[in-house]
DNA sequence: GTCTATAGTTGGATAGAC
DNA sequence: GTCTATCCAACTATAGAC
């Protein structure tokens, strides 16, 4: 499992980089008590102490593993969020990013209980804090972006605010989620958020051709 | 912060239940992973030998505790779920109840992120995955038995069955409880499960006179 | 600048005292 | 039957070798 040069020597950043995967590797398969710096050394092939030279403390190597979460979290989601344009509606369409979404969920079960325990992790550590809040803010972004991108696609426009929408759709998909986590019920998780996609799509108002109302917001 | 008689005798039962709380009470406060026998044995003023002769190793204490979680969860939940009964439609109770769930969420952020903590904890560990799948039960059994109440007080019908119904509510709760949790912001929190209660209340077909279809489900 | 060997701390578990 | 004193393993962190 180690490279061809077991003593290899590599730069700081390279190393860095190293470690950080060896950490997702352990916390994806055993979770984050079981991320020790021993077994991250370990996982990566290289001595203790090597972790300790590239991060200050055990928290420091947290921060950055929580940082690449949340960056790779973000990455999956826009690639799971697919807006299909020749959808027929928007229901279609909404209906089809979801089902999109829910299967890059479904592929990743021990990614999001990751994800969860990231996050109450960040919750009691004050310093990590902002992570949690960047995670959200990344998933509330990247909702947006194709919540609004789906309406304007249909020449519908949202009857309230996108942001409201969006925040109601991530909860509705963080707690339709973690219950899959719990019961393994994909099937129904997949109605749930079906059945979703079908009401945001009664939360719009057909296009109108008058032109007058430019100035209103389209997105945040 | 110890009793009168420090080194009183106590039967097992009795200690057992004393340290349970006792590892509540720092679970609570500074989360599973500060959760340590040592912690727990001094919360309860008890020597750490205490903890090993009551609970065979850390897991079992864990389970004890995760079951007392789960348990005063449900009671919890029972009593800020309550249905006013002389509310005007049905729109009102099930926003009332709501707002009383959420009174009693707001209360208590930090048992609230206990909640996700054990459950991610319960999900790494697969002899504790029974007390996460009761824990959503039991929620569930509550939601639905509101949901058909409510129906009823209002002599109408849910047009879908209400063990659906019911999930989605949790589902959302869920979702926007641990936001909440991120971002603390209450009033957002607040307007959305409103907003959810009103979406629930179109989800009901007014009452019938006839009786000819008594025999069709009112709950579960 | 990079890594090894080692020290120091904390936590889970137990043998045996009372 | 209940609790104390002690052990051992695992972990984080660092001093210093290369």
């Amino acid at each position: 499992m180690f490279d061809v040069a077991v003593t290899a020597r590599m730069s700081l950043a390279d190393r860095r980089a190293q470690l950080i995967d060896a950490a997702l590797a352990v916390a994806t398969a055993d979770g984050i008590a079981a991320t020790t710096v021993r077994r991250v050394a370990e996982q990566a092939g290289v001595a203790l102490g090597v972790v300790h030279y590239c991060f200050a403390d055990k928290d420091e190597l947290f921060a950055a593993l929580a940082t690449k979460i949340v960056d790779d979290l973000s990455v999956a989601g826009t690639e799971g969020l697919i807006l299909d344009e020749s959808a027929p509606d928007l229901a279609t369409a909404l209906r089809s990013a979801i089902a999109g979404l829910w299967a890059s969920i479904e592929a990743t079960p021990n990614e999001q209980l990751l994800t969860y325990e990231i996050t109450t992790y960040a919750l009691r550590d004050r310093s990590l804090r902002s992570v949690a809040i960047r995670q959200y803010e990344a998933s509330q972004a990247a909702a947006e972006a194709l919540l609004s991108l789906a309406a304007s696609a249909c020449g519908a426009t949202w009857l309230c605010p996108v942001a409201d929408l969006a925040a109601e759709a991530l909860a509705f998909v963080d707690g339709v989620t973690l219950r899959w986590l719990v019961d393994g019920d994909a099937h129904r998780a997949q109605v749930r958020l079906d059945g979703f996609a079908g009401y945001l799509a009664t939360q719009v108002k057909p296009r109108r051709r008058s032109a007058k109302k430019k100035t209103e917001r389209t997105s945040r």
